[in-house]
DNA sequence: GACATAATTCCGGTATAGTGGAATAATAAT
DNA sequence: ATTATTATTCCACTATACCGGAATTATGTC
């Protein structure tokens, strides 16, 4: 990919993560021909794989025959990584207050890679639920966190980050690069963005960053909210984003 | 090490997953001498491999000066795990239920290879607080739930899963290892299990299987109380798990 | 500063992991 | 049953990942 020497080959560690995000992106029990004709690559070695990262736990046997699906070492580690940053705890309880004030959703996003998802989320008590799945892998310019998790690097990092074709919307409209990039430098120096969703019609998104000590974005809180909503209480939530922004800020490793 | 043939090099994956489980257990961000060191293997291999999991997001930069500790990409894979799944949603719930009527510690515990691990708790508001970290990886034959995990198994097979050593308890004791398994035997018929702490001096465990529809025991909840309180309310605690266990077991995939 | 020690990168050889393709087993269709 | 289709296992070849050791760089000590 890198550099301009042609592989024959796919290293074994590469092609496991591959069937592992595969397994999560599809979110449901896959077996090993279908993992490797999704992936495009060899069947034998996937069987092999499959085999291995069974053996190791990283993967489970899911109905009996022959197909599997995530496995609970994953969830161990994931647990592990969580308590080590601690993030749930002081997140979670933020959230909790902002969706008790509000009575909308609220979550906490990160980059996960390239994409954009969402890593907590607390449901607002609305009458109609608004909730992308979390977990979900999301084009990074398509959200208003989008905005702020690429605040620190350059243009050029930014851009050879995000796929190209993730520039081009749901709906098949094309973003305006250069805008997008403004964007992102006037969300940096504000500490916060908002607008309305690009990917439903209905819901305004409030954005604001939770920085570690060294300034970088390591997430956002948010709230998703109707747009009307978002029109009568507007500064309300501005005001509530950038309070939690800051003391989340503070306590950050 | 399952056949005779002796190899000379180990796998990439296996060390990279070694690589991972060696961070869970010290639970704190690690250079990648340390590790190398820690696993007692070749140290440019370690480097190629700790470069390899940080591109795919496994591992990340922790200290800004070479530790590294487990990734946000573990995180996600992990809530992967847990929404497929399910766990967490139903079984939470029924432990704060415990946990208020009873006051006590509760636990939700499974395996994870050859250990035994605590995956969920709901802690008391006991005046001392009872709790092991979780997450960590115990020897299976200290705990009560180590009678019901492996239930569904022939002595042969708990015997080749369970390394001898963790068949000495903390204290240098060893434990018998047919009582062991008559233990197992009669808990995994009762459908519960409980007995006086081997791990430390002053509380009384107690576990009830949560079982999948196979039979196969997927997990244990478990009460941990101080040990006069678990002779008071015996009855009432044991009855609550086996309420817990049976309702639990409905709903399992 | 010089020196000692440890961490990291570099590099070439070889054991072997990844692969294509064939053989076999399982499943579905007729 | 027979056939067609698909899934899985087996096998041998070679591109290369793993590894030992040397070279380099960073870190600490005096």
């Amino acid at each position: 990919m890198k550099d301009g020497h042609e592989r024959k080959r796919a290293r074994g560690i590469d092609r496991a993560f591959d069937i592992l995000d595969h397994l999560r992106a599809v979110k449901s029990p896959q077996r090993p021909a279908d993992i490797a004709q999704a992936l495009g690559a060899p069947r034998s070695t996937i069987y092999d794989l499959v085999n291995t990262l069974l053996d190791h736990g990283m993967l489970e046997e899911a109905d009996g025959k022959g197909a599997v699906f995530l496995g609970r070492r994953l969830y161990f580690l994931g647990l592990a990584y969580d308590e080590h940053f601690d993030l749930t705890h002081k997140v979670e309880s933020v959230m909790q207050e902002i969706t008790e004030r509000s009575s909308e959703t609220t979550q906490f996003c990160m980059l996960d890679g390239d994409k954009y998802t969402v890593a907590l989320q607390v449901e607002g008590n609305r009458p109609f639920r608004i909730s992308g799945d979390i977990g979900d892998r999301t084009p990074i310019p398509w959200t208003a966190s989008g905005r702020l998790l690429l605040g620190g690097m350059s243009d050029e990092e930014i851009l050879s980050l995000i796929p190209p074709e993730d520039f081009t919307l749901p709906g098949g409209d094309r973003l305006d690069v250069a805008r997008y990039l403004a964007e992102i430098r006037k969300a940096h120096a504000a500490g916060f963005f908002s607008f309305d969703s690009i990917v439903d019609t209905f819901t305004h998104c409030f954005a604001a960053p939770v920085r570690d000590r060294a300034g970088r974005c390591v997430g956002t809180i948010c709230i998703v909210a109707p747009k009307d909503d978002a029109v009568t209480h507007y500064e309300t939530y501005r005001a509530m984003l950038i309070e939690a922004s800051e003391s989340l800020s503070q306590t950050m490793p």
